[in-house]
DNA sequence: AGTATTTGACCGGG
DNA sequence: CCCGGTCAAATACT
């Protein structure tokens, strides 16, 4: 990369951690009578709207650079699947523009891609358990690559015409880091899925506890091919590190959250989430499941649309509703500050804020 | 027996 | 023709 995107990542790094604790901040704020709120906030005299008001604007700088840099160069695969992967129905062709316009054969490279880089710290062999469950159907040697890429499609693709695909590739630098390619978007009902959401988050602390308890002290024995419950996956928070690119959008800097600071596990409320916050709507915007489930996606992604933030940035739907889609736990903080930012309509309602850290 | 994974073959784009 | 992606038969697993 050039020096001066370098620096303007930096900015824009910058920007975004502004935002993040300014969204911080407002989360104590909103939540502070149901949630035991023990950071200070250095100025609390802002209102509400006003550090909304910070927030979106820091935002919009962000985005703009972030926009900038896109423009100079290294945009290809932004142009690449440029949009329209709308919430389209599994099988009718949801046309890329590069499709649409060459009049191409619908074949590949047509699915709007976003990769994650995932460092696994329970040696869970790339799969980490992203909610969704994926069927293996193809493992190739990449050219410069120390490993092979290993390629899943979604469980459910014959049975509900999922088209959902990913591909798990251990990263050469670090082999606790695996690159994990999202092609297309979940389309199916996974039960599985929704039933995970499901779990009391009060649980899910005490998994997390105990996790960190234990990544912390000694490593457990690794093995490969672990099949971590789902709660496990929230120790990622801890250790593990995040990152979500967005290929088309390329806007987010790597970020790694550790996990909320947890209390004891003998009060609900001391949940991840003050329980007063687990309600449908946060439920949805953190659980990936929303997206299979009825809850309409597309009226997530209207509003994210229409606030003219996300046109900034990028005309189309679907790579957020791609974002958004990532149905991993491991993806889970990350999802949380994706609708942060992006979604400054839902300020009000999604407002997981459990973000600890920022890392770049 | 049913389901998931492995792996070599095949296909198509560049 | 090379390479990435997918298919599908063989194999492993539950």
């Amino acid at each position: 990369m050039e020096e001066s995107a370098k620096c303007e990542q930096v900015s824009v790094i910058d920007e975004l951690l502004l935002g993040k604790e300014l969204t911080k901040k407002l989360c104590e704020q909103l939540f502070s009578s149901s949630s035991s709120s023990s950071s200070s906030s250095s100025s609390s005299c802002d209102t509400n709207e006003v550090l909304i008001e910070k927030i979106i604007s820091t935002m919009e700088k962000a985005l703009a650079k972030v926009n900038c840099m896109a423009n100079v160069g290294e945009s290809k695969a932004m142009m690449d699947s440029h949009c329209s992967f709308t919430n389209g129905s599994p099988k009718s062709e949801v046309m890329e523009p590069e499709v649409e316009h060459k009049h191409v054969s619908k074949k590949r490279k047509t699915m709007p891609r976003r990769r994650e880089q995932v460092e696994v710290c329970l040696g869970t062999e790339g799969n980490k358990e992203d909610g969704y469950s994926w069927r293996k159907y193809g493992q190739k040697d990449i050219l410069g690559a120390k490993f092979p890429r290993g390629y899943y499609r979604c469980t459910y693709r014959n049975i509900q015409g999922c088209l959902a695909t990913k591909q798990v590739q251990k990263s050469d630098e670090d082999p606790m880091i695996y690159e994990i390619t999202y092609i297309g978007r979940h389309t199916c009902t996974q039960a599985s899925h929704l039933k995970k959401t499901a779990v009391p988050p009060s649980k899910t602390k005490v998994r997390i506890e105990e996790n960190q308890h234990q990544t912390n002290e000694k490593n457990q024995p690794q093995q490969e091919k672990i099949e971590q419950p789902p709660e496990t996956i929230f120790s990622f928070g801890s250790q593990g590190e995040v990152k979500v690119e967005d290929l088309d959008l390329e806007i987010f800097p790597s970020f790694c959250f550790s996990s909320p600071s947890i209390g004891s596990e003998n009060d609900e409320n001391n949940n991840i989430f003050p329980y007063s916050m687990i309600d449908n709507n946060l439920l949805e915007s953190f659980s990936p499941s929303f997206m299979s489930t009825t809850t309409s996606e597309s009226d997530m992604f209207c509003n994210w649309e229409s606030t003219g933030l996300g046109q900034s940035v990028h005309n189309s739907t679907s790579d957020i509703t791609d974002i958004v889609s990532t149905p991993t736990s491991v993806t889970y903080s990350s999802i949380m500050d994706l609708d942060i930012f992006l979604d400054k309509n839902d300020f009000d309602i999604d407002f997981p804020m459990n973000t600890r850290e920022l890392c770049i």
